[in-house]
DNA sequence: TTGAAAGCGCTACCAA
DNA sequence: TTGGTAGCGCTTTCAA
């Protein structure tokens, strides 16, 4: 194969370049080709101030050159100079879940019209995993990174934003849904129907919205007149334990065992569609309808849920545009804006078919 | 901010390294500060042949200083001279879709333990993305690539893996379920279960399975001795024209074709598990029972798949594992190995609930 | 209007 | 057992 680096033998002195052109072409190749300094080239590619000095008819011949040997500048020997590498990282607990891949999906939008790339690195729960790739993250010069569902612990040198946030690092913009008003939605919703006794699941430990949910369904209850039973609730994931993985396992276990203790609730709000799916099917294998004997409410509003029987009602939320406005979040403060410290994002209530009045038992 | 180049006075004059540690420890701040060469320190760290020649004691001071300044190698400097960048890219149609998303999830995992790490884009279909991010890819120096359900049309100059191929560029190595396994185990199925009428979803022009499956479906067929008929057949996506993006929404609008012009079939063999749960919705919205009426079943094996109701029945695509193949392969290729054209993946039969004996009708 | 030279952080060849 | 120096591909003074 052969090396540009052979025509230049000595400095001063020009040779014309030639006709094979190598593997890929570089700066030094045009600027021997063009017998034109590097300099000069670097310049008008650039466009920098500099480049207002160029003679026209020479930038016209570098365009040309740039056309006729497809240049394209190498983005890691700028990097040596500018320090920037147009990328970002984003962690999450596993991308083949929905939620994460949904929220990726509206970040990916927003990325690549500022013509930023990113990378993606799943700790699926590995302790080790989550404290040591913001440092292999770090190694490959990402300019942010964007937590979903993630915990960070100690402050990193460039920005980030965090979405469904268990950070305790500090200068982490968040990204949240309303979970307030997520759950005042649904218990408003059920309440119209003439529900009382509700069942509750309460989320797993480890996921951002748990606690904040929790806390907006204990005091929107309260608001409502509504009790929050003990025996009426339970938490995912943590009893009884199921090796199986998504949240519709769970969801089923959960609403298996509430259904132990008693049948008493007329109602159920979910943690999430996942969950709230998985108790569907575990009430209709009870023999109880749903919606008449039990109505069922989901927070997310997942792409099946308007088709599977009944189709299922649902607090949704926007997670493209929670995805978007996370990675918006990011860039403004890759580019040394101020941004805000928590922006919440508003759920909105989609009623189908999964809730119905209540009728008395 | 205390720049370590002002160190570096004049060439040989030696000077201590000042207590303050720059922002980023470079190999250059290292070696002032041990009193060593550059090249020495890089010797030793990258443990080249070279290290064995260099003392015990200065290997221990090196490593305890590196330990100390926290000193991470620049591997965008290192990458001017290895030309590595352990990372390669994905194209994927939408890393929202549960499809993608999958062979994603198995493909990070084979690629994280050798150290990789990988870029997304989607193109979501858009024929302006699909030819321009080939390249905006190769500039940042991908050592690969995989396509998932993408067609490529040119010959890239780095090792190319396709998964659900619709590639037509030479050189790619393929990724693919053994379709007609797949279409003949639903079929032996549903034979077995006595069904003779038996309706089919075409899939989309653009889906890499669509013209192996659909053979697959004319061939077994006939070894089967069942009639595939005109009239019961419908190719999801082309009619009737639905806005609506997901799967299920055209599995749901092929179905309500599909009872538009007979109901003279006792089972659905659908294009994958999207489209199923969409036709059985339709089924269930037209007061066919399914499985007493109509007999369904899928491809894929999607998670929610054994929560609806009724659970569904589905030829299961290792999704996970395949990922993880293409990226093995990548791997492969990438360094230097020869392997397969064609890798075949096997399915495998979920027997649930939406399949059951035909009955008289 | 253009070019020489230094330097970004690292590796590698050749000396010492 | 260790160091000087050139160079990867590009940008950026400073000079001409």
């Amino acid at each position: 194969m052969y090396d540009v680096g052979m025509a230049a033998r000595k400095p001063g002195k020009k040779i014309h370049a030639q006709q094979d052109v190598p593997r890929r072409v570089t700066l030094k190749f045009l600027a021997e080709y063009l017998q034109l300094s590097t300099t000069t080239v670097s310049v008008v590619l650039s466009d920098s101030p500099l480049a207002m000095t160029i003679a026209q008819k020479t930038k016209e011949r570098i365009w040309a050159a740039v056309e006729k040997f497809q240049y394209r500048p190498n983005m890691f020997a700028q990097y040596l100079h500018s320090k920037r590498t147009f990328s970002v990282a984003v962690l999450v607990p596993d991308i083949g879940d929905e939620y994460s891949s949904s929220l990726i999906s509206g970040i990916e939008r927003r990325l690549s019209e500022a013509g930023y790339k990113y990378i993606v690195a799943s700790h699926r729960g590995a302790p080790k995993e989550i404290e040591t790739s913001p440092e292999t993250l770090m190694d490959r010069a990402v300019e942010g990174m964007i937590f979903i569902n993630t915990p960070l612990q100690k402050r990193l040198p460039i920005p980030v934003v965090a979405v469904s946030d268990i950070t305790t690092a500090p200068g982490v913009s968040r990204i949240v849904i309303d979970n307030d008003r997520a759950i005042w939605l649904g218990l408003s919703h059920l309440k119209q129907l003439g529900h009382k006794r509700i069942a509750f699941f309460k989320g797993p430990d480890h996921n951002g919205d748990t606690e904040m949910r929790w806390k907006a369904v204990l005091e929107n209850s309260e608001k409502f007149g509504l009790e929050v039973e003990r025996e009426l609730t339970v938490q995912l994931g943590t009893y009884p334990e199921v090796n199986e993985s998504t949240v519709s396992h769970h969801g089923y276990a959960a609403a298996m065992t509430l259904l132990k203790r008693t049948r008493s609730f007329t109602a159920l709000m979910a943690f999430n569609d996942g969950s709230a799916i998985g108790a569907i099917r575990a009430f209709q294998d009870a023999g109880l309808s749903v919606p008449n004997a039990v109505s069922v409410i989901g927070i997310d509003d997942v792409p099946l849920g308007e088709f599977i029987y009944p189709r299922l009602t649902t607090v949704r939320q926007p997670l493209e545009q929670m995805g978007q406005l996370a990675a918006s979040t990011l860039l403004d403060r890759i580019n040394g804006m101020t941004v805000l410290e928590e922006t919440k994002v508003l759920p909105e209530l989609i009623v189908r078919e999964s809730t119905a009045p209540q009728r008395y038992r």
